[in-house]
This record gives structure tokens, sequence and C-alpha cells, in this order.
DNA sequence: CCCATCCCCTAA
DNA sequence: TAAGTTAGGGGATGGG
């Protein structure tokens, strides 16, 4: 806070000094040198473009001192100069770095020319793959959404950016400020129109409509929809005359609001690149359209890797809200529709997809609706941004890693990882070795060397009672803070005196020789995260919803490192590592159940406290059973008695705070909470009655892990059933209520006529991912022989897409009788009544009820039944 | 009936 | 140049 203060200040009174957030950078040339741009808004709203001059390009190699001359000589058009420095080398524990050489280029783009032939006349190179932007924030120490301070000079390097504060500066430096710019938003969404009820081609089927939503407004509106015809519309419409001029009124409009971030819905996989494909298509006709949108005053531009796109606009963050809700949220679906609604509680407008032609060209109140219809798709997609708040995580992010945000926003924890410790490698005089080249990468899994996971505890199966549920605190990080586990203490050449072993056999220097570069950052980390949570309980709200995301990234961070190490194409995969954390954690979890068990043995509660039986000497001992537990956590069954949630409280802690005293700092077993009532099914399936305290009340609630309730590859139908089985069961203990429910719930699907009941029949819809092209699948699948069957009737589903379904009746396999529940509706077809009943109610509702004596078996009686002929009748129970 | 294989989704 | 990790249950299918 106090530095916070002292920066703002520093603005008022020294007005040459110019602070601005950083959003994105590039580099591009000056009389031939490099110079790098970082793009960002300043605190008043302007945005600003401030070049880097004099940074320069540079790798390492480890080789002879007496290599410099020769390397200098042979490659003098790229190599500027070469130093001759100490480093060490990036994996193990060495007690002196070696010579290497530091080679400094003209330009970036020497790197990958002359890196191959380089590597081939010395030991070896690293950091050759750093992005030059990247490479230069990292020796500033700035970083993506971080905060800088620059001196403008006053002879400025000038380029064509759309920037409005265009700045030179060499002295760049990162400033602490909490808070963000005043960002500007602005949705999109296009509409085009399918020709004969074809899918829209960009060749041939045009854009007729994009819609706009701003935040903040943009010349006092916050929507807007551009009609690539003339029309003669009140409200927030423009009528553009044509689609070329829409087109570029549409690129004019960002140019001209600036937005520091583009919002779409699916626009990486659809929008940006139609609207690029389709201007291609138009200019070669003979339009002149510009997509110039970049503040670097270049066009949109976007590749495809596989499956996936990545869109770029230089200077603006562009984000694709639809995948960061398949990240965030667990949705059967994810269409604009389903989303909105799940999520934001919106209606989305809707027009028939084969009536779109007409609606355009109609003038009047049909040409209205699709206009609102495109508005209400543009607002959507802002709402999503905003209201969820679904780029403040990244964000966090951003800055805690000091990555850009594009480049998260875009990709995954490699990234992250590798920035955090580039800077501290750096630092500490290490270097990064290059990415590893596409075969290697997959060594580990033809070779078959493994790395083993955690542990999973088998459960002690059916309704128990009374559980304390304990777990660790970041238990992987913990360990690797613990035993001084990294890439720069593990034990290559001489070992020296004190080493900790792994079970897994890898060794390590203790932490006494040396700490460990990557223990050092989380430790960092976590104390970063311990004091952020400490400033939310006096911040106000805007700081607190900064600082809740800071310490969620800081988590996230802390978490991505062990994950990172056991990943075949990060630049530092090390089995080694990535095993001896899992060893740590499997004998881990493992003492800890015989220590509760064996040793602890039972708790007495005397006085309002918790004591082990040593300790109390007298008193009602409550014996201890480890039921279940999993990598990081263990459930403890208290015996003997019925317990109050405080008892159950104290009990759980004083486990907790003698399981913890036993290990090494700062690995720390914590009380989670308090099953009144449990029933495991199986590893990893299980189902909790919670006690909780709030406000002093004691609030039950039903934690489902694994069981088909969570899970959406199941039926409505089955997840609600089977959610009020358990809450029969746990709630209230009425197992025979339990089971005339599943019987009612059979009688209630045995007519089922989908135009009758349609609320009934989209309760018997599954959905399953689409999850790679079909000619991948081994064998066949319903839901792709769902996707086959769209495909004929003209509607294409994506790679990534959940399908939803039913099972129809007939004869024939069950994968070939799946059907587009839209297409079952329209046609009426009957349902498969004996799947749902034999393969979706009884089977899950079974592995509850089985143990249940009677009850199990009046169940088993229903599925025999229906087994045996003329089932019809068989719904009918005989008592 | 058992078993292996493929696939999906979840727990941690 | 796409991508943090393993453990595990359970359904459909096909072969023995």
């Amino acid at each position: 806070m106090q530095r916070l203060k002292e920066t703002y200040k520093g603005i008022k009174s020294n007005l040459t000094m110019m602070n601005f957030q950083i959003l994105d950078a590039d580099y591009t040339y000056s009389e031939g040198k490099p110079v790098v741009r970082l793009y960002g808004r300043d605190e008043s709203g302007n945005s600003v473009c401030c070049s880097v001059p004099d940074f320069e390009p540079y790798f390492y190699a480890k080789a002879e001192p007496e290599m410099a001359g020769i390397l200098q000589e042979k490659f003098k058009e790229h190599i500027k100069r070469i130093e001759v420095v100490s480093r060490f080398e990036p994996v193990g524990y060495f007690k002196n770095p070696v010579s290497m050489l530091k080679i400094t280029l003209y330009d970036p783009k020497g790197v990958p020319v002359i890196r191959d032939d380089v590597r081939k006349m010395v030991d070896e190179i690293y950091e050759t793959d750093i992005l030059f932007r990247n490479r230069c924030m990292v020796d500033y120490g700035l970083g993506g959404m971080g905060w800088a301070s620059a001196e403008p000079e006053a002879e400025r390097v000038t380029f064509d950016v759309l920037s409005n504060l265009k700045i030179t500066s060499r002295k760049v430096e990162p400033v602490e400020i909490l808070r963000n710019a005043p960002l500007r938003h602005l949705a999109f969404d296009i509409e085009c129109l399918p020709l004969n009820g074809a899918m829209p081609a960009p060749e041939t089927s045009p854009i007729v409509l994009i819609s706009l939503a701003f935040s903040p407004d943009f010349e006092s509106k916050k929507t807007l929809v551009l009609v690539g015809k003339n029309v003669s519309m009140d409200g927030e419409v423009e009528s553009c005359g044509s689609e070329e001029a829409m087109l570029r009124r549409f690129f004019e409009i960002v140019r001209e609001y600036d937005p520091d971030i583009l919002v779409g819905y699916n626009s990486n996989s659809f929008d940006v690149p139609y609207i690029v494909e389709r201007i291609k298509a138009l200019n070669k006709k003979g339009a002149r359209i510009d997509p110039l949108m970049g503040r670097d005053g270049k066009p949109v531009y976007y590749k495809k890797f596989g499956n996936t796109t990545r869109v770029s606009v230089m200077g603006r963050i562009i984000v694709d809200v639809l995948p960061l809700l398949r990240k965030e949220f667990s949705l059967k679906q994810y269409t604009l529709r389903n989303s909105a609604k799940e999520l934001l509680g919106a209606e989305k407008l809707d027009i028939p997809f084969l009536e779109m032609e007409a609606y355009w060209k109609d003038n009047g109140e049909k040409l209205v609706k699709f206009i609102e219809y495109a508005r209400r798709d543009s607002e959507l997609a802002l709402l999503f941004l905003l209201k969820l708040r679904l780029i403040d995580k990244y964000i966090a992010l951003a800055r805690v890693s000091g990555t850009l945000l594009q480049d998260i926003l875009d990709g995954g924890q490699t990234q992250m990882v590798e920035n955090l410790i580039l800077r501290e490698y750096m630092k500490n005089n290490r270097v990064l070795p290059a990415r590893p080249t596409g075969e290697m990468s997959d060594e580990r899994f033809d070779e078959g060397e493994e790395l083993a996971g955690g542990e999973v505890l088998p459960p002690k199966k059916g309704l128990l009672e009374n559980i304390v549920i304990l777990d660790y605190k970041s238990l992987y990080p913990t360990i690797m803070m613990a035993h001084n586990l990294c890439y720069t203490t593990e034990v290559v050449g001489e070992r020296p005196d004190e080493v900790v072993k792994a079970p897994s056999g890898g060794v390590f220097v203790s932490r006494k020789v040396v700490k460990g570069i990557v223990p050092a950052i989380l430790e960092e980390l976590l104390n970063r995260r311990q004091a952020t949570r400490e400033k939310m309980k006096t911040a106000n709200e805007e700081e607190r919803r900064v600082l809740d995301a800071t310490q969620l990234a800081l988590k996230i961070l802390l978490n991505s490192f062990y994950g990172y190490s056991g990943y075949a194409r990060a630049r530092l995969y090390s089995l080694t590592l990535a095993s001896a954390v899992t060893s740590f954690g499997r004998e881990n979890i493992l003492k800890t159940k015989s220590l509760i068990e064996d040793e602890i043995k039972g708790i007495v509660l005397k006085d309002g406290a918790a004591f082990t039986k040593d300790e109390a000497k007298e008193g009602e001992n409550i014996a201890l059973s480890v039921v279940y537990g999993d990598t990081d956590s263990v459930f403890v069954n208290l015996l003997d008695r019925e317990m109050t949630l405080e008892e159950a409280e104290l009990v759980g802690r004083k486990i907790a705070k003698i399981v913890t005293s036993s290990l090494q700092k700062p690995m720390e077993l914590v009380f989670d909470s308090f099953g009144r009532r449990a029933i495991f099914i199986a590893k990893k399936r299980y189902a909790v009655l919670v006690w909780e305290k709030s406000d002093g009340k004691i609030r039950e609630k039903l934690r489902v892990k694994g069981m088909e309730t969570v899970r959406r590859d199941w039926c409505e139908l089955t997840t609600k059933t089977v959610e009020k089985v358990l809450e029969l069961v746990l709630k209230e203990g009425k197992v025979d209520e339990a089971v005339e429910l599943v019987k009612n719930t059979i009688d209630s699907i045995r007519d089922i006529d989908a135009q009758k009941h349609p609320e009934l029949f989209d309760k018997l819809i599954l959905t399953r991912q689409y999850t790679k092209k079909p000619e991948s699948y081994k064998s066949r699948q319903p839901h792709i022989t769902v996707v086959e069957k769209l495909k004929s009737r003209g509607i294409i589903a994506n790679v990534g897409d959940r399908i939803p379904f039913v099972i129809l009746a007939g004869n024939g396999l069950f994968v070939e009788r799946a059907e587009d529940p839209d297409f079952a509706r329209e046609k009426n077809l009957p349902l498969d009544v004996d799947y749902y009943v034999m393969k979706q109610i009884l089977p899950p509702v079974e592995r509850i009820l089985a143990d249940f004596g009677e009850h199990g078996e009046k169940l088993r009686a229903m599925r025999e039944k229906r087994t045996q002929k003329g089932q019809r009748s068989l719904f009918e129970f005989s008592e």
C-alpha cells in the first residue's frame, strides 16, 4: 500500500515519467536495428506505444573460450559480439559454473539462422528460442499486464502505430500498481447468410450483419448493429449500404474506439477466420477492404494449428469466451443459447436457420428481428466476459508470472512456469535449455519409462457415519519445498555429504547445502499468497476482487510446477524430479494412515479439548479408522459414538496437529470438514453429507464426487434420481422411500412420447464430447453415430462440441440407435425404454442400494423381471 | 462368463 | 510451436 501511494505521488510531482499497463509487445526495426514496442494503456485512458531501442538479441553456448573467435569469424554477418561468461548448466547441482559464450546478434531473426550451425561447433546451446519481445521484458523485469514506468526521450523513434501516445524510452522499469488501467472492451459477432439452407462458406455466403457491444460506451452507444444494405431504422443501427462498406466501417470503428480487449463467442474458430476469408474473396472480385485492426497498423491475422486457431491483433487482446467457458464451467452443452441460460440466466433470441434468408430479404418486422437477434449475440459475449469476470484470473496470472495476457489465454501453464523459471535462473546465473524438438518428446512413452502418480487408498464401501476429512495443503509444492526437490539440486555428478533420497530413487542435495531455485520460487509464491489473502480482509470491493484473482493465480502457479516437470515437451522435463515428488506423496499418505491408525489410535475428549490417549490417561476413547484417502486426503472414521460438529472438529484438528508435527515444513495436514454420513461406492466415487457451520447454524450439504450426479455423460433422469436417492439415504435414512422413488421413476417413462411429454423427453438426453476427427476413432461410439447422421442432414458438428443424443427403440447395436434429440422429437421416434431402465437407472441406483439388504433385493428383482419376456406388465411390482 | 480394448469423464 | 500430470470407474463391444 505504501509503495502504491508513492507511485501515485510520483506521477504528480514528476510529469516526465509515464506509467502504463503492458497489454502486448512486439518488435520492429529502426535504421536497421531492432526496436521492441510495448503496447499499453495509462491511468488516464490513453493508449500508449513505447518504443524501446538498443535491446540486443542473444543466446548462450557451452564451449571453450577459444571458440569465441572462431564463431565470431564464421558468423560475422550475424554476430555482433561474443563475451566469455560463467553460467550454470540447467539441470543438476554444481559447485561451480562453467565457461560459456554469450553470443549477441544484430538481429533477432539471426538466431534461428545460425543456431543449428553453432550447435554443431559447440557442446550445447541455450536460450535460443526465447522470443525477442519476451527476452526484453524478462531482462527489464517487465511482464504482461504489469505496469511500466518509462522516461520518455526527446528524440523519438516514431512508427506508424495507432496508439495515441507514442513514446521512446531506453529507461523502462516495472512499477507496483495494484489496479488495472481503464480498459476498453469491444464484443463483436457476425451473421452470414446461408444460401439455400447450406452452411455458409466465405467464398459464397455474404456477411450481412455485424453486431457490436461496447464497454465503456462508444459515442454514448452500448451496442451497434451494422447492416450490409440500405435500411432506414432508428436505434443503435447503422445502415451501410453494402457488405463491403459494412466491413470497412467495422474496421474503422475498431480503430476509432481503440479497444484493448476484443471479445467474441467462438470467434477464434468462426468469426475471425470467416471475416478474413470473406475479405479475400471480395477483394478478389474488386473490392478494397483492409482488415486493419492492430495497433501496429497491420491486419488481423489467424493461423491454424491442428484443431485450434490462433488469432492475433497486435497491441490488443482477443478473447474467445467459448474456450474459457469450457475450461471454467462444467456444462452439458456450450452452445451460446445453453451457456447464456445456465450461466447468465439470459435468453438468447433466435431465428430459424432455414428462414434467415427470408428474414434478411424482408425490410420490415422480420429484418428488425434479425438485427435484434444479432445484437443480442455480441451483448451476450460481452456479458460473459464482464459479469462472470472471465479474464480477471488470466490478468492475475499474467501479472504474477510475467507472461503476456494473450499468450496465457491462448496457451497453457508451460509458458507461465518457464517465464518464472527463466527470470529466477537468470538471477542465479543459470541458463535454460531450448524447448525439446518433436520426436524426442514422446520418448518416455516409447521406452516404457513411467511417471507413477498419487496413491488412492481402497475405500471401506457402504454407509458410514462420523467421518473427519483431512487434507494436505498444496501437497506437491510443499513436498518440493520440504525436500528441496529441484532441477538445480538433483545430484548428477559428485555426491555431496548432505543429500535427500526420494523413495523413487532420485538423489537431491539438502537445503543445508543450497536452496533449490524451484523451491525458492514456490516459497515466494506461497508467501505472496498468504500476504494477498491477508490484504483481502481490509480491502474495498474492487481491490478485493483483484486480490482474490491474484491469490487464485498464485495457487494455480504453485500447483503447476509438478505437472510441468512431468510434461515431456517442457524445456525442463525431469522424470527424476516428478517421480521424486509423487513418490514422497505416496509414502506420505501411507505413513499418515499408519500414524493415525497404529500410533494415535484414539482421541479422548475432555473439558472441551482433544487429547491423545497418553495425554489423557482416562476418559472415553474415540477410536480412529482411515476409511479412504486419495493422494492428499484422509477420511477418518470416528468410531464408538455420535459426534457433534464441535467435537468432530476438535478431534480432526488434534489429528491434523499431531500429523503435521511429524512432518518437514511447510507440509501441513489440515481439518477440511466433517461428514455426518457418507457412502463410498468405489475409489474416486463417494458421497458425503457434510455438516458445516454458517452464521452459528449447522448446514447440511451433500458433497458428491465422481458419481453419476456430477458426470455429464448420464441423462438428467439418472442424475436427478441418483441425487434424490442419495439425499433420502444420507439425510433421512429412508432407504424404503428411495426404492419407491426408483420404482416411480421407472413407471414414469414407460409410455414416454416425445411430443406429449417434452420435459420428460429432455431428461433422457445424454451428451458426450466429440473429441477427435471421426477417422481417428477405433471403435464405434454413439455420439459419433449422431455426428454422422447430422452431417448427412447438412448439420456440421465441430471437434470439441458436446453432442446430445437419445437411444431409439429398435434392433441392432446400441451405438447405431443413438439419435439427435431434435430429430427424434420432431419425427416422434420411440425411445428404447428398456435401455433407460436397465442401463441408465438401475445400475447406478443399485450401486448405492445394493448393500441395504431387502432393498437391494427389490432392485435386483426389478432388473430380473425386466430381463424376462413380456416386459410391459413387469412394471408392476409384486409386493 | 471373463477379459481386453476403446472411450469418456472425473478426482486429485 | 497445441496441449501440466496420473489414477480410476464404468459402459459398449467383441473374442475366447
